[in-house]
DNA sequence: TGCGGGCTGTCATATGATTGTCATGAAACC
DNA sequence: GGTTTCATGACAATCATATGACAGCCCGCA
């Protein structure tokens, strides 16, 4: 699931420095030298960011800018503009138009690394912070505690993040596969006996509150988290 | 109950820009070009926050927000002052004068309402100047204090607004990033590990008095304030 | 102007927690 | 009883955080 960043960009060199180090980074790059080739590229898939050059050759930055924010589909494309020291007052205007950060160039690698990074990251759904409880146990991820009968509980950081998504997808059965998907993420390589471990480790943890019967081994299926 | 900013700013294009910014993220904004008409506005309703550009026309930002706080019915309006980039003296004398925040041009819109939030946060349990205290330590922005235990603390100025933070938000997790945006603030480039050294130096200060133990780390997701 | 001294951000290294895997024993199923 | 499935303890590799050191910077002071 790496990011597609779209690079806007008519300095050849400036283009291919960014696409290097946007690649370096571990993301995906496409490029284009003009806004007609960026929309084309857009139309084809929806990036994930776009670098975007202020100065272009058929329009300005800005221009291209409130084009994709006045389409619904690439509305929420986050926007990283491109201008040079000077242009002060061009920052305002791109801001205005809807950019959602700017560097200066020059600028360093890790710079407009940290930055993509930061935008992309605020983009991100936020996980969902509400507390989650049942009978016995409370799990609240703002403050990243779990207390069970009144006493708070130490559990590891996978530990707790199989209880979040037992204790919000209770009563059914997961497979251990489903919950390397869920739990791990979608195309980590992990053997599936691992689970058990974890699973044990999490018994453990809930042990000292005795509310450990809460998860239950199904016999060829896999595990579920149950009150009955 | 949508806050109303009031928006008060003499250059035409940044006061669109700011109301513009301010209605996007579901506030309500009035705008005034100087301090008369500011004054007027402020007579028919009274603002939840006042965006002060430092240089108006008729008069200068501070002198308007010296007025401001010398008034009882306003003195309490958080003031967010607008400065250039340049007028580091400025950001002095306009907090002496009473502004909550500063920010300097250009900004992002991010930054901006990050702050904008910052503050009406800030001012919904209390004054941001108001001391803020926690069993066993006490924090007085006004005096610039800290004291834990009776004994008075040396921290350094991060470390500072580090535990300010930190006290005006217990019990929440923050990672790096976060409390990098909410520290150091949103626009500005520090590595996310600078954190756990300045962390590392925050738990140091509070060693004497015994109250560490307050500053935990969420392994895996960042740092949490924290009595229990 | 030059000289400490405090503060900052960064790095390299030390420390310790977490992770995935395996071997083995226990339990359930046929 | 034999087979399959799960539980459990141990362990090495990996990863995240803690910590100490250091260089640059700013500021006050001579």
């Amino acid at each position: 699931m790496t990011a597609n960043i779209l690079i806007v960009e008519d300095e050849p060199a400036i283009q291919e420095l960014l696409a290097f180090n946007v690649n370096q980074c571990g993301f995906r790059s496409s490029q284009a030298f003009d806004m007609v080739n960026a929309a084309k590229l857009i139309k084809s898939e929806l990036p994930d960011l776009i670098l975007l050059d202020w100065m272009l050759p058929d329009s300005t930055g800005v221009e291209f800018a409130r084009r994709l924010r006045a389409d619904k589909r690439t509305r929420n494309i986050p926007i990283i503009m491109l201008t040079a020291r000077s242009e002060e007052r061009d920052k305002i205007i791109g801001l205005e138009a809807g950019a959602d950060d700017y560097i200066t160039k020059p600028f360093s690698p890790r710079e407009l690394m940290a930055r993509i990074r930061a935008v992309l990251r605020r983009r991100q759904p936020q996980i969902s912070e509400e507390t989650v409880s049942v009978p016995g146990i409370e799990l609240s991820p703002a403050t990243h505690r779990v207390t069970a009968n009144g006493m708070v509980l130490e559990l590891g950081p996978t530990e707790f993040r199989i209880l979040h998504f037992f204790m919000t997808h209770p009563e059914r059965v997961y497979s251990r596969s489903q919950l390397l998907d869920q739990v791990w993420g979608d195309h980590v390589f992990v053997e599936e006996r691992t689970v058990d471990v974890h699973i044990r480790r999490l018994r453990q943890a809930l042990e000292p509150s005795g509310q450990d019967f809460l998860v239950q081994t199904v016999r060829g299926s896999g595990y579920r988290f149950s009150s009955i």
